[in-house]
DNA sequence: CGGGGTATTGATAAGTATCAACGGCAGTGG
DNA sequence: CCACTGCCGTTGATACTTATCAATACCCCG
């Protein structure tokens, strides 16, 4: 499945630009060596196959750049996209090889990789990666309970409002209007949302239609007032789905 | 909110029923004491709300005995359940006060609660329950996502088979046919499984004409062939959702 | 016996999926 | 350079699922 191996191995930790935010955040002087000595850095092309859901893998990984979907899926082919994985962001869990998701780039992915054995062995010796780990998972169920709220009561038209509030936020400039590119076509929208592509297709027409937002080609969303866009949304208050 | 003190504080943690399962499932000797000088013993009745959406938690605890539900709630009153306390489970987030959800006791509820400041202090000085917390809040997230496809994915009937299947595993004796009492209202099922009240009683209705379960009055549920409600839980392998 | 909470069932409405056709755009190869 | 092809997105017509509104039954308890 890797395509291209960048030899980024020996990169200095501290131009990395997810430093502060990843698992290693809370590393500094030997631990972060050790961190690095056990690193290796791999790309994949956007639409690629990272792991297969119930594959083992064998290393856990930090994410450097790009985006990448993880997905659960029935026998009969449905499938719910189960989080959206950001630079920063952790993939693999450590104590268990297989993978109960699949993982598939979305844009372009960097990640940092590390070895499985080595981590694990790490994260019993000494404490900062294993706080920093439980840190961000309880950050990760929060977001994942949060979804489960849209995924449970939301509208069609609230779930994609939701959905393009976060991107917009998250790419949040001082610039107005907000403007985003989004990184998910409409059927990785369509599998987040617990909804099928034209229904999607369909709100997010609507809310164009009634001036909440305006498009820029396919990807382009830009708002003039987000506020309009979180009543949309049924959010009152400005609640942060996502990390 | 705490309606009955047991005097506990003193019980021996080795007769405790969830003392290999809680988050003290990994401490021994000095650790143990140290965790029990914090303990404190609390119950709550059936119905009655533990903790309030967005209340400071001035505690972390375990449940012993009892059945909680953790919800979200939107400000125009829709609720949505985002998980189901029982016996080891966790509550509350260390390093945050604020309880992003309401936690209420469905049945009559026994903690074991921690003084926060205390359990903090030694989560940052000893690895063993921060470790165990880890491993717990991982399964806890993996149980999340498995539920966002039951939400996402899933039709009326086969959410309340899914649920059904679960409370039926559960309680899974090597008697046959299955027996399991529902801990949870019709309205606590359809809050958990997205749907209303009158869908939930549908389609439990449906189930029982069609032969796949049984009825004992109106919490008491019988399967003879739990396969066949597997099946109509969009479930071939026997998948366990929830811990 | 009456009353409040809980569950069931029915009729209807609303929301979303499904099926189908079409448009736009990029890449490919003649 | 242009037709061709495939992928992605949009839109429409219709069917199906689930919510909503309403009435009634049930049951434990006072």
């Amino acid at each position: 499945m890797p395509r291209v191996d960048l030899m980024l191995a020996k990169e200095d930790c501290n131009q990395c630009p997810i430093r502060h935010r990843a698992v290693c955040a809370t590393c500094d002087g030997p631990e972060l060596d050790r961190l690095a000595s056990m690193k290796s850095y791999r790309s994949w092309k956007a639409g690629e196959t990272i792991v297969l859901e119930g594959d083992a893998l064998p290393f856990v990984a930090s994410i450097v750049t790009g985006c990448a979907t993880l997905t659960r899926s029935m026998e009969d082919g449905r499938m719910q996209m189960v989080g959206l994985l950001l630079p920063s962001d952790f993939v693999g869990r450590p104590g268990r090889v297989a993978a109960p998701y699949e993982v598939v780039a979305v844009t372009d992915v960097t990640m940092c990789m590390f070895d499985r054995p080595a981590f694990e062995k790490m994260m019993s010796e000494t404490p900062h990666v294993a706080h920093r780990l439980l840190e961000m998972s309880l950050d990760e169920l929060d977001a994942a309970r949060d979804w489960m709220l849209v995924l449970g009561r939301k509208t069609a038209r609230e779930k994609v409002a939701t959905l393009l509030s976060i991107v917009l936020r998250r790419a949040s400039t001082a610039a107005r209007p907000l403007r985003a590119d989004l990184p998910l076509t409409r059927e990785a929208m369509a599998t987040y949302l617990g909804l099928t592509i034209e229904t999607v297709s369909r709100q997010i027409s609507a809310l164009r239609k009634d001036g909440i937002i305006r498009l820029e080609g396919t990807r382009g969303v830009l708002c003039d007032d987000l506020s309009a866009l979180l009543i949309e949304a049924g959010d009152d208050d400005d609640g942060d789905f996502l990390d």
